[in-house]
DNA sequence: GCTTGACGAGGACGATCGTCCTATTACGTA
DNA sequence: TACGTAATAGGACGATCGTCCTCGTCAAGC
């Protein structure tokens, strides 16, 4: 029961409209609500740590519309919930490039904000993706699969910017590696740690060392 | 349940000793392999996912034993795994330090070796604190603290090195933090996207950060 | 006006969970 | 040899798990 394709979750859909308002609906669908709100319990508790029960009270949502919405079960909401979680990631990091308009400051703002948030809700809501994806890879290859691609998606939207910014292409990968990993080891020891420092130490470091990246490259 | 104070869990000799053969003892005792079994399981699949079961039918150990050697339940065996995990890494980490006499190599060997062993295990072997730490912070006390206390220690093992190496003490801790941050941001990624590069591309990094770093402040 | 299908409501189902129990065996000490 | 403690053995226990089922409702399409 866990060694499916991957590909076998038909696609309803997915996570893709920002907030239904599609055809007249009053508010946010009930599926989108159980995707929103299994976000925040698989980033807070995990995958395994949350059920169904706990998902559809925490949302308000009809128990016995679990199963029509997400007809593969715990682990298509899992798919989802890391979907709409690359998303909301994805959205954050355009809006502080277009905010700061250099991208050794976006990269430090992403982390200032991010101890921030993480600090504002008792260190409790850290990387929407990493936590269920170190439980479930490689049990669950759907999920697995998921994880991989937000991963990547971020990687790539990281490696596209250094790209655009004069760095070689070889280099700008290696740039987006080192930033996401360090801005991932970055939340998780400050969720551990109960400290906003990992992230800022992170994030200042990172902010030089792509300053004196960006400045070689391209030395206009 | 799960509002433990941490210290309420009688510390029965703990995982200190090396390897039994302490009075004749021809293996390792019960609770030994117990813990070392937890160890794996655990950063393979995680806390949650793993149960008693499961665990004393991969360890071969006997099921009606559990709470004769744990008697503080699950709980108590996360803590003894987070704490032999942390060990073996302290273990792991001086290794290097002696091995390569010097603290950039150290730290790049130990992203080598991390990332070489992920990939031998098929990249199934990752941190064996942060997939529990990121399950249960902060739903388990007991393990919040112990995962706290394990990240510290390896903080403070990184920090005291670079002190020794003439790097001012404010300094020394923040990267001590930046390094801990990217090794195990490099464990993650590399985790999920099953390459050995995110690793490799920290250590590299962190090599020529941490070189540039020490001549500067211990100009001999 | 009747059919159709999407969706909400609530609970049954077997499996498995963590926990805890009594009985029995192994073994150091007197 | 007798005994007390440690450890093993195996299963019972209630709770909860993910899954799946039937039924009621309601709006749209012919």
């Amino acid at each position: 029961m866990s060694s499916r394709e991957g590909q076998d979750i038909p696609p309803t859909g997915e996570a893709r409209a920002p907030d239904a308002t599609l055809s007249g609906m009053p508010e946010a669908s009930t599926r989108q609500r159980m995707i929103e709100t299994a976000v925040h319990l698989f980033r807070r508790q995990g995958y395994h740590a949350t059920s169904w029960r706990t998902l559809v009270e925490a949302a308000g949502t009809p128990w016995g519309s679990a199963y029509h919405h997400f007809p593969g079960g715990k682990e298509q909401l899992g798919v989802a919930a890391i979907d709409l979680g690359s998303d909301v990631v994805v959205a954050q990091m355009r809006e502080l490039l277009v905010e700061t308009r250099s991208l050794p400051g976006a990269v430090r703002a992403w982390c200032r904000t991010s101890a921030e948030r993480l600090a504002e809700s008792d260190y409790i809501e850290g990387c929407p993706v990493a936590t269920v994806a170190l439980e479930s890879t490689p049990e669950s290859a759907a999920i697995t699969a998921a994880s991989r691609k937000a991963f990547e998606r971020w990687c790539g939207l990281l490696r596209d910017q250094f790209v655009a910014n004069g760095v070689k292409r070889k280099r700008a990968g290696e740039l987006a590696t080192l930033v996401l990993a360090s801005v991932e080891g970055g939340l998780l020891l400050s969720r551990v740690l109960r400290s906003k420092e990992p992230l800022f130490v992170a994030g200042e470091h990172l902010f030089v060392l792509l300053g004196g990246e960006l400045r070689a490259e391209c030395p206009l």
